[in-house]
DNA sequence: GCTGGCCCTGTAAGCGCTTTCACGAAGCGC
DNA sequence: GCGCTTCGTGAAAGCGCTTACAGGGCCAGC
């Protein structure tokens, strides 16, 4: 087979304790058996056994990142960041990214097995009270990205207020009819995100008329964050006004850049011209939505992924550090769609 | 602690082998023994401990996946595809995934240590001697993606039948003045796009014109697989034809859709109107290329990963199955970049 | 010269599970 | 009733590593 601590300590005639010894740096060996043992562990190319030190130490060096794989331009950043803040540890990622929303739960159980992985990741992921209780249970250090729980570490980002700045903007270029597209109802950080276009609407004085929201009842097993649920909702909403024209929405906050881009087409086809005829705000800055010029909420994705990590490894170091939540404001890019710069600059 | 084999042994009066049989399903265990266990399991809420497991058997359940992430939207299907087949399987998912493609080296270190992972899906990674030897040497199973080496198995495209078939499309419109713009020249793929687009020119009877090829020398961090290089890329080729209207080209292929975006917004500076007056391949078939309308050669990204997990899976269940390779050949997508339909559809 | 202490090293007991081997009980054919 | 196999189970030996604990050598202090 390969070669072991027990081949090390043959060879260099010290017990195996002793080359474990030198092997993790304990203090207290000599100089001279400290530098033949690891003279004779580079001869031999000796790796050490993860499973077997994991085994030993009660500790894997893997964290686990679960992720519904719906957002993926936002995971891919996550990701980013994660992998960053990781390079520089001694730790090593496990995913476990599902397809489709429902498989969440199925994810969850295995991340959590025992012995598996220290830490964990959730991204973008609802924790209901049956999950708190399951991740509580398994007694493992926990952060969550874009989602909050009193339980746990959390960095998410402020989508309320993001929805209220995109709303307050459209509102201050002068609009009074303003429409709000949106993913699923039951998604948590679209009911804040209308959370805040109902107080920009407040607070801009502004009447809220409910045939102004869309909510998707298209891709469902995505969460409607989707091209095309942003395609039908728009659509929908255009609808709604055939009949009167006046009515009609002169911008509209789509939540979700994903969802603009389909919102986009369908003003397009609707023959609708931006911004002239309609202005449009998204949420999230994803690449795409630098490239069409969408006006749109950036959150600090990369920097959100580096943050939690550097929360899970200090939480790892110190199971007793105090749970504290970190909530990013999200920042307003204001590009052609609602009246910015033409031509974006490059990233 | 945590519930173990010893817990249920005492409870179900067996002893711990017995419990362990029952456990892995072992035949030669009495019904009424086994369904005691099974009872006691169930009530004790027992799980077994990964690592013990991965130590005692000798394989880890694991497999890892090396990716560089510069090629994000590729990796993001390819992984899809990894992970529907996984979910399938009793393996779970280690991603080493580097930001820049001068990790990958440290990357596929510590993907190959012992008792981490049974197999490596190598994505967009070239295999030069040292990486094969590595990798022969750690004996694990591995799959490529994306890339190819005699040794191991893999799953990748043709991409010089995909050069081919982009230059083809455009010379059976008539052009004969067709520019290429490349990612950086040691990328493997483009090398292979580049004698494709070669073999097109030599078989529509067209010179090849040095100056109407523009490899990039920006982003090189990432292999020039970036927008900006693509819109530097395609402005380089502009540029060059200045002072001879004539000599410039009437179509483009960009040899990877991020960089396409990023030379249709360096065309239409330059005030060219696609597709009147100047027609663009991509490759890739990008969610964006749907969306902007690029004409571009799809690779079935989600199949690749399942199949190559697939092959992964195969090989670790029989070490001795025969080094196989699975060649894919691109399909080409006629959009409106090179005269298709105007309003893509939805997918 | 003796004791106490500090260094360095080895012995051995785990970590939680799998698996080989052996053994008693039971069932079979004769 | 005998030897044979088959079945169900337990004892014990790992898997490769970490880490008390103990002990031997050596030096300082008296």
């Amino acid at each position: 087979m390969s070669v072991t601590i027990y081949d090390i300590a043959d060879r260099a005639r010290v017990s195996i304790a002793t080359v474990s010894r030198v092997l993790n740096d304990h203090p207290r060996v000599s100089q001279a058996t400290r530098s033949r043992v690891f003279r004779v562990a580079e001869d031999l190319g000796y790796q050490p056994h993860a499973s077997a030190q994991s085994l030993a130490r009660q500790n894997t060096q893997l964290i686990s990142a679960v992720v519904p794989m719906m957002t993926s331009f936002f995971f891919m950043e996550v990701l980013r960041g994660i992998q960053d803040r990781l390079d520089e540890s001694a730790y090593d990622l496990l995913v476990y990214a599902s397809r489709t929303l429902d498989r969440v739960d199925g994810q969850l159980a295995r991340a959590v097995q025992k012995g598996r992985s220290d830490g964990l990741l959730l991204v973008s992921t609802p924790i209901t009270a049956e999950r708190a209780r399951r991740l509580t249970a398994s007694r493992r250090a926990v952060v969550l990205v874009d989602s909050a729980h009193e339980a746990f570490d959390s960095v998410s980002i402020d989508n309320r207020r993001g929805g209220f700045e995109a709303v307050r903007h459209l509102a201050e270029q002068g609009h009074e009819r303003i429409g709000l597209v949106l993913p699923v109802e039951t998604s948590v950080p679209a009911a804040e995100r209308r959370a805040g276009y109902a107080d920009a609407l407040a607070a801009a004085g502004l009447d809220l008329d409910e045939r102004l929201v869309v909510p998707a009842t298209w891709d469902l097993d995505q969460d409607g964050y989707t091209r095309y649920a942003g395609y039908c909702g728009m659509k929908t909403l255009l609808e709604r006004f055939d009949g009167d024209p006046a009515g009609r929405p002169t911008a509209v906050f789509v939540a979700a850049d994903v969802m603009a881009l389909g919102a986009l087409r369908a003003a397009h086809e609707a023959g609708l011209r931006l911004p002239d005829d309609l202005q449009m705000v998204g949420f999230d800055d994803t690449a795409s939505a630098a490239y069409v010029g969408l006006t749109t909420l950036a959150q600090p994705m990369v920097e959100m992924g580096k943050l939690a990590t550097e929360k899970l490894l200090r939480r790892l170091a110190d199971p007793e550090t105090p749970v504290a939540h970190t909530v990013f404001a999200p920042q307003l890019i204001v590009r052609e769609t609602s009246g910015g710069p033409a031509v974006p600059a490059f990233a």
